[in-house]
DNA sequence: GCCAACGTTGGC
DNA sequence: GCCAACGTTGGC
């Protein structure tokens, strides 16, 4: 199976960049998410050494800021079944799990965050799912040439 | 803080 | 299974 690209989305004041750089082994689980779509590709798609950019929303600008590596592919999401959690969620049980996580590892944060504004005036960018008006999935896919777009433009000196 | 765009829930 | 009401996301 060809290596996937993907782009997921965190509020830096509740999880940032900077947050998973200071993790143990700079990894963490992927808790808390309770959209259909995006636990679709966590559970279905995303293998390990699957590459994922790492985006700021409700950020000033929101960006994104880094890359990480998938390391652990789909397992249940445990906060759902902790009530005092704000993710727990009663519908989901030990025996039929609703939701699920990955485990994510810090590649490289960006020295430069590559901002919003910044990607839609990138030409090769236009389709990326994060563009699209109205779109707000906070686990997405990304196509290799968008991912290496965004490479490219952290790479790029100021 | 506003609000448009989505997603989910629940009555019928 | 429709759809109104409600809740959430996330840029601005």
């Amino acid at each position: 199976m060809a290596k996937k690209y993907w782009l997921m989305k965190t509020e830096p004041s509740s999880y940032s960049i900077t947050d998973l750089a200071n993790e143990k082994k700079q990894t963490t689980c992927w808790d808390g998410v309770r959209n259909y779509q995006a636990r679709n590709f966590m559970r279905d798609e995303m293998k390990i050494g699957d590459s994922v950019l790492l985006y700021h929303s409700n950020a000033k600008p929101p960006a994104v800021v880094g890359t990480a590596v998938i390391v652990r592919e789909s397992y249940p999401d445990f906060t759902a079944w902790d009530k005092n959690s704000k993710y727990f969620d009663p519908k989901s049980s030990q025996t039929e799990p609703r939701w699920f996580m990955v485990d994510i590892q810090l590649d490289q944060t960006f020295a430069e965050p590559i901002a919003l504004d910044a990607l839609r005036e990138v030409k090769a960018l236009d389709d990326m799912v994060l563009l699209q008006k109205g779109s707000r999935l906070s686990v997405q896919p990304v196509r290799k040439k968008e991912f290496d777009t965004i490479l490219k433009l952290a790479g790029r000196k100021k």
